[in-house]
DNA sequence: AAAATAGTTGACTATTTGGTCAAATATGAC
DNA sequence: GTCATATTTGACCAAATAGTCAACTATTTT
């Protein structure tokens, strides 16, 4: 899908480069975290010149930034695919936190990027262009509750949903791993699935009704 | 219920010193995080010298390790409180989900504490000390489930109740409050909190009557 | 193959940081 | 008051860090 047709062997480099510092930082973002990790941290890990780095991005947040937006786009098309002609609310939400617990539980380093570029949003020395890409991705699911439910469902409310689909898988998988095995987790987390959809699908129900009295 | 009673006038300096480095800790957290601050930022903050510092703490990680336990402590107790004499599964979901929305609700400098501390349990070079308290805190919250339903729920499954409790209301938060007003935040979640305890009840129910097969 | 361009390097600088310690100050015991 | 003890201080040090840059290498163009 995202087959870049790189035809030179400058070209070729360049890309093998860039990626090698993407991968070296998100290993490192894994094991300390996205403060704790250095430049030349990464560099090192990524067997490349100091200045390199700087060739490629402007500081930290410039990479950061790239390997967010990478992420969550890869959760936006994930959404997308999975959720296409669906036409049941119940199973949009399975099929939503399907999704999440699928990309999850198989791509651990992702999630620590997911989970601590959150947590810096609305600290006041964050990451501030981090926010822009997180408000794209809960728009992928608002916009799908939308298309399913036209004109019934008040913004707040399909927004609150997003939050809570996207919330919900998230807080669990941080709990759970500190005690779980690993493959444990969303093992766990499946017997829980039906139980979340079922609330989802409730409260989005009630929401509906109460709008159409009104 | 912690009047601590320090008689002489030594004594009193020595805690409001102490308690002066805490307070700026946990303000700075909640500004740049927990690893972007420094001690000389606490220390500057604070209003005291960097020596101090030393004299208190053996190092960050040992400040944060006694934040960490006054904040899980405090929930802790109000969730001990909150619930005692509550015989009914249902309403002692309500009340575990309405003790952690009032609770960070009303504290986000703990709350931040409570969401970067738990990210960090799991990287390599996290901080260790922290795994103990969070585990004592998921503790109290099957304690609870486990007086109400002795003998018949599998330790896993109350485990997993523990980690929804949190992990829900925890991952709604950081997710909603990207674009709410603050107090908007438990206003939302207040109309979820229903269709969360419904299914949560329901998750155990099952898991119960599953067991019982056997 | 010579010149031009694109990409890479790591030594270097200025700053920041965690942690130490001898001196200074406040408190309590007598 | 005088002395012993507990607490506080900030100058100081060694290590770590972000970012720069002139030299160097690989690639493409002519």
């Amino acid at each position: 899908m995202v087959k870049k047709p790189k035809k030179t062997r400058q070209q070729l480099r360049v890309s093998r480069t860039r990626q090698k510092l993407l991968d070296a930082a998100s290993n490192l973002f894994a094991e300390k975290g996205l403060d704790l990790t250095t430049i030349d941290d990464i560099t090192e890990r990524a067997d490349v010149g100091k200045g390199t780095f700087y060739y490629h991005f402007k500081n930290k947040e410039g990479l950061i930034k790239v390997l967010i937006n990478n992420v969550l786009g890869e959760l936006r098309d994930a959404i997308n695919k999975k959720a296409e002609g669906i036409t049941d609310l119940s199973e949009l939400m399975d099929t939503l936190i399907g999704v999440h617990i699928e990309f999850f539980s198989t791509r651990w380093e992702d999630f620590v990027l997911y989970y601590q570029g959150r947590a810096d949003l609305k600290l006041k020395e964050g990451y501030a262009v981090l926010e822009g890409p997180f408000l794209d991705y809960l728009e992928t699911i608002e916009t799908l509750l939308n298309s399913l439910i036209k004109h019934r469902l008040p913004k707040p409310v399909s927004h609150r949903i997003a939050c809570a689909t996207a919330g919900f898988v998230s807080g669990y998988y941080s709990f759970a791993v500190i005690t779980s095995e690993d493959e444990d987790v969303d093992v766990t987390f499946r017997s829980l699935r039906g139980a979340l959809v079922a609330s989802l699908t409730r409260f989005i129900s009630e929401a509906l009704s109460q709008n159409q009295k009104k």
